[in-house]
DNA sequence: ATATATTTTCATTAATTATTGAAAATTCAG
DNA sequence: CTGAATTTTCAATAATTAATGAAAATATAT
């Protein structure tokens, strides 16, 4: 396969990836074109390598370096900003950890706690049915946000050190 | 809190998360009704729960039995049909990894193999950058797609085991 | 078999989300 | 400062995705 299809059908398929997920496509091509280019690109390299609008590069590309995926970078003599995406796998992996974690796990774990004594008599069965469920899923909810912190802040720990090594190199 | 309050409360933040992780809203909140219903509920205690059309109802219903979150019941002496949600919160994780490796992680790791070899010098700046990139998602992909299988296969492996127990009981 | 209850399908419509592009704001070299 | 280059904003528009509801298909009791 040549290099620009292969490029190509990099970025398309990990944007059809992040739809699936929940994220904007166009910003997971950006990030996919930034992730395989040798070189920092600027926002008119983006705009002309996905067809895109100025506008929808600009908003896409500060929503990455928000989720600390890519980053600026500087050429001196050029007043053009170029930009790089955060090539270490595992801190991308981390990073959008972190933020799904911070806009949606923990936000969820607050209204779970809310929510989770409820009036009237204990042994009513529709209470019942609603308190157990509320409580499992809370305490799932909780280990996944301890097991989360614990990857995020530290990769080399005593849980995940052994496999990681195998394929971080 | 009241019960009918807290369950309202409960369905919402379960469809708002489903929404931001690529799943249709009103499934999820499907998926919440009956994960804290007390009994099996019909199609038409569906749509007057969530205000939701006999169509809306019904393609989501079977999506979910698709996913293997919700089970057909029968009542007997009633032609209608009831659902219930699995509740096993563990099983309910584990279909939903299994689904989700199914229907994108499986179809990545095609397309990263595919697009692993590229024509020309590998010592090209250009094909160095991309390949590399390509080769450590595909050891992460590969990683990922192992231990899915793992959790998938045996939730009390030597490697989640010590947790899970933890609140699993 | 027939009538009736129930489920499924799908073209239409509605709601949501993403994109554009031009105007406004900002930056920076001279 | 000034003015050109660049970035940012945002109202309008387009594209995508979800929901409706009535008709068709299916299932079941008698």
């Amino acid at each position: 396969m040549k290099l620009d299809e292969a490029k190509l059908q990099f970025i398309q398929s990990w944007g059809i990836l992040a739809g699936q997920w929940g994220i904007n496509r166009t910003m997971a091509q950006i990030h996919a074109l930034l992730l395989v280019a040798a070189k920092p690109l600027s926002t008119d390299d983006i705009m002309a390598s996905l067809s895109i609008s100025r506008g929808n590069a600009n908003m896409n590309i500060r929503e990455l370096m928000d989720w600390k995926l890519i980053d600026k970078s500087i050429v001196a003599g050029d007043r053009k900003e170029y930009f790089a995406a955060e090539k270490d796998i595992w801190k991308v992996v981390t990073h959008i950890m972190y933020q799904r974690k911070k806009r949606e796990l923990d936000p969820m774990v607050k209204v779970l706690s809310q929510i989770s004594d409820v009036e009237g008599d204990p042994k009513d069965a529709d209470i019942m049915a609603f308190t157990s469920m509320v409580k499992d899923i809370q305490k799932f909810a909780g280990q996944a946000d301890k097991t989360l912190d614990t990857i995020i802040k530290a990769e080399e720990n005593w849980f995940w050190g052994s496999f990681m090594k195998l394929f971080k190199g």
